[in-house]
DNA sequence: TTAAATTTACGAAAGTTTTCGTAAATAATT
DNA sequence: AATTATTTACGAAAACTTTCGTAAATTTAA
């Protein structure tokens, strides 16, 4: 069993996701990057990322007196595993209802929609 | 202003499933129905309606010396907010990365593929 | 080479959530 | 009526999260 299951918190998601989206990075940036959000500490970031090192949720390596983190759950992962549980969750399990209401509320360009109609055609092609 | 942003906890989010699932139930209805999941106490079930209740979160009437407790925000407004929650916190806000991975990892039925695409020309017909 | 700035480690306060024990009230059973 | 069972209210412990202050180490700047 190589293979926990994870559970960021809210706090821990948010460092994630720069994290996927900057790559690897120094306290400093994620800090920098959390605050064009919302105040928080420099302190308070670092003591998170210490916390996820010891969770597992992220890595870290030494470069000179600082520490460079990269995330060490899979975005992929993680998004796998909050769509289950939403869907399970709050959308008795239909992942109609919950594209439906996705689609509907957060009004996607046509370019999108379209690509999303080609990939239901792949879909309705590729099996039973 | 009597629009408050709804924000269950996740034990909450239990219980209001059940509620939304079975309708206006006892404590005990909804302890015996978490109960068929993880094992939990009934006053914790109780002592979680009883403050589910000063959130707002369900409301209760009274039946004898028993309350009985029904939802009080509608399914689809926290379908909504989680929905937003994890478009933004995991899929970096993209509605498409979400729709597609919720369409291929849990395979709806062709008939449920077509009613997305029939929903999707409509949006693309519906606006700018 | 001091002084100032930056970084890490650590601890702990403050806030939130989950859990249940106990007591009092009410209802059901014998 | 007396006993037993069920329900509510309340309080508070335990666990988890978020936040930051302080001190020590390291680097940069004066």
């Amino acid at each position: 069993m190589t293979k926990n299951k994870i559970k960021p918190t809210e706090s821990e998601l948010n460092i994630l996701q720069v994290l996927w989206q900057k790559g690897p990075s120094t306290v400093r940036d994620v800090n920098d990057e959390l605050n064009s959000t919302r105040e928080i500490g420099y302190t308070t970031t670092l003591k998170l990322l210490q916390i996820m090192t010891e969770k597992g949720l992220v890595t870290r390596i030494k470069d000179g007196r600082n520490h460079i983190y990269s995330a060490a759950v899979e975005q992929n992962a993680a998004q796998q595993q909050l769509l289950d549980k939403l869907l399970n969750g709050v959308f008795g399990g239909s992942a109609k209802k919950l594209v439906m209401q996705a689609l509907g509320d957060h009004n996607p360009s046509k370019a999108e929609l379209e690509e999303i109609k080609k990939y239901i055609e792949e879909l309705e092609g590729g099996e039973s």
